[in-house]
DNA sequence: AACATGATGATCT
DNA sequence: GATCATCATGTTC
């Protein structure tokens, strides 16, 4: 693939505020290098965000082992394990000790795919439909071989093996309320890009 | 006990 | 293809 396309991402080009955040990073582009050198990138199409003070953050109730990457300053990696089997992708965002970050609902990939399809084929005991490949935090996560070992990383040191970059932009951006939660159910805190079929949730909460 | 999910199988179109 | 109910799963506090 062609990796000279990815220009890395500076900490300051990328907004100190979680929604803001949520927002830039719809149309930024994921990269994922794996320790033989193949890279992996993928679009980001949908994410959530989880401001300072939201009861339905990792952080609400204070700093852990679990969620320490969550109070660094904005651009670090937090993932966690949900439900016991699905890992998930967050960007930190805000200042260092303040606990927040955006969740990286979906992407669509655009490099190291069949590497990607075969990793989730692998998962699944047959092929993967492309759609699918990452639409879905779990799948995000899973095609772009991301778990507990990516947690922490800084996504603004370009060379890394895990890091944000463009060219960015995105069509028309729609938001809606957040996927899976319970608390603070009603905050309109989910944004995607309007159309993109890498879209995860019910087609209703993405028109 | 709760949980920022995904795969599956059912039903409807 | 859309939508829904169900549940496996294991970490966390």
């Amino acid at each position: 693939m062609d990796s000279q396309h990815f220009q890395p991402l500076a900490r300051a080009d990328l907004p100190e505020e979680t929604l803001d955040l949520a927002r830039f990073l719809i149309g930024c582009t994921l990269v994922r290098v794996l320790a033989d050198g193949a890279r992996l990138a993928c679009r980001i199409v949908e994410t959530e965000a989880y401001p300072p003070g939201d009861a339905a953050g990792h952080a609400y109730t204070g700093q852990t082992a679990r969620n320490r990457s969550l109070f660094r300053e904005r651009g670090f990696s937090y993932v966690y394990l949900a439900y016991g089997l699905a890992w998930c992708a967050n960007v930190s965002s805000g200042l260092a000790g303040v606990g927040s970050g955006v969740l990286l609902r979906a992407g669509e990939p655009l490099g190291g795919v069949a590497d990607m399809a075969r990793r989730r084929g692998a998962a699944l005991g047959r092929p993967v439909r492309p759609l699918d490949i990452t639409r879905g935090p779990g799948r995000l996560a899973q095609a772009m071989a991301i778990g507990r070992e990516q947690d922490g990383l800084d996504l603004c040191a370009g060379g890394g093996e895990l890091y944000l970059a463009g060219p960015r932009g995105a069509g028309e951006i729609g938001e809606s309320v957040r996927i899976g939660i319970t608390k603070e159910a009603h905050r309109a805190w989910r944004f995607y890009e309007r159309g993109n079929p890498h879209v995860s949730g019910r087609r209703a909460l993405s028109p």
